[in-house]
DNA sequence: ACAAAATTAAAACGATCGTTTTAAATGAGC
DNA sequence: GCTCATTTAAAACGATCGTTTTAATTTTGT
């Protein structure tokens, strides 16, 4: 038995390279070449290019999105004994700032971040499919918990909001690891956790904003 | 000659395969194909395939950031006359209003609005650096404008709300044209000026949002 | 009308892709 | 130690890609 198991050592150049260069840009050659492993190992422990990317997808996706939800119920179950309504930047933080500890954390979770804010505007049903079928239980979770904490706003205003904060967090995801824009005068970027601090600050405020 | 342009047909079927189906996962023949073309015609016309994508921006682009541009400086220099500082919400809407109003005007400009909403994001340097040089000087002028409309906000703390406010943006261009998210209790989509309002508010609520 | 330039048409090239096949090597169970 | 299932290795397959080449056709200038 090698150091580090086949399987894993695929998994984790799958998601370095589809993160980097997005998936139909990755060929299998380049996967195997990297994880040092032989060409048909893909075929041979996945079944396929497209089952590789959803197992790239759950191996990440399933304990984050478990401490997520977590935390949403712990803030929803916190409001309710004190019988005050959830607070919007608490509800955000719950889907937020677990995303930014498990970056830090795990080696390789850097690109999974890209590769999960990628996956939210993906125009190739692949990809787009497989992850958003793993994040919507959790999506209309935080979304009925948001319209718990704003009441005032309409559903189908919230609901607008929600796709414009999504775009927020997915793109920010996407830039946190790499330069933002290469612009004459741009200022050095920011440190991983103030970005998420004011994304969150950014997005709660966008979401409470007045009608 | 035909009733339309050899260079006009491949510019329109380029311009709504790419933005369906993305860059890399359409090729030449299929946009040959649909613009009744011969397949060597973009080849001659254009050089190569990345040459073409570049063709499909600028056509639309120039003449869209022009109108941004002179809405903004309109804005400016209303300000400028009253003595008083630009508002947010007028800055977003130079920005915001003449998409929406490009993309209710001519057909296949909602190809158009997707295809640069998902350039924001995109993997490939191919796409992104061709779009990113594109609207790097209007992008600019808004930052600026911006600066000069929120001074009291530190300038590294508004350059990364920019970021998120692209990342609301372009996600909301990507996702006009499709349903956004086929979930269950999902409600349905508001028209197309009232999510730009939405935005509109949405994000200058963000921008503008204490420290 | 004719020569030259521009455009379109058809076919082929070389490269790369995901996948499959066939064979060799490795491991566990008895 | 032998057997059998698991895993790895190497090679090839068929398909598709962007691009180029060569020839036919159309348009333009005079």
């Amino acid at each position: 038995m090698p150091q580090i198991d086949t399987k894993t050592r695929i998994l984790d150049a799958a998601e370095h390279l589809f993160a980097r260069d997005g998936f139909h840009s990755t060929s299998l050659r380049a996967i195997t070449g990297q994880a040092q492993v032989n060409l048909a190992a893909v075929n041979y422990h996945f079944g396929s290019k497209d089952a590789l990317l959803q197992a790239v997808f759950e191996r990440r996706l399933h304990p984050l999105n478990q401490i997520r939800q977590d935390l949403l119920e712990q803030v929803l179950h916190t409001a309710r004994q004190q019988n005050i309504r959830p607070r919007v930047i608490d509800l955000i933080g719950s889907f937020i700032e677990p995303t930014l500890a498990f970056r830090q954390s795990e080696s390789g979770a850097q690109d999974f971040t890209t590769l999960v804010g990628r996956a939210l505007v993906e125009p190739d049903p692949t990809v787009r499919d497989c992850f958003i079928k793993l994040v919507t239980p959790l999506f209309l979770q935080l979304s009925a918990a948001l319209q718990l904490a704003l009441p005032q706003i309409p559903a189908e205003i919230l609901q607008a909001r929600l796709q414009f904060t999504l775009g927020a967090m997915g793109h920010t995801m996407c830039t946190l690891g790499r330069p933002p824009l290469e612009l004459p005068g741009i200022l050095p970027p920011l440190p991983a956790e103030k970005i998420a601090e004011l994304l969150i600050n950014y997005v709660s405020s966008g979401l409470e904003a007045p009608c």
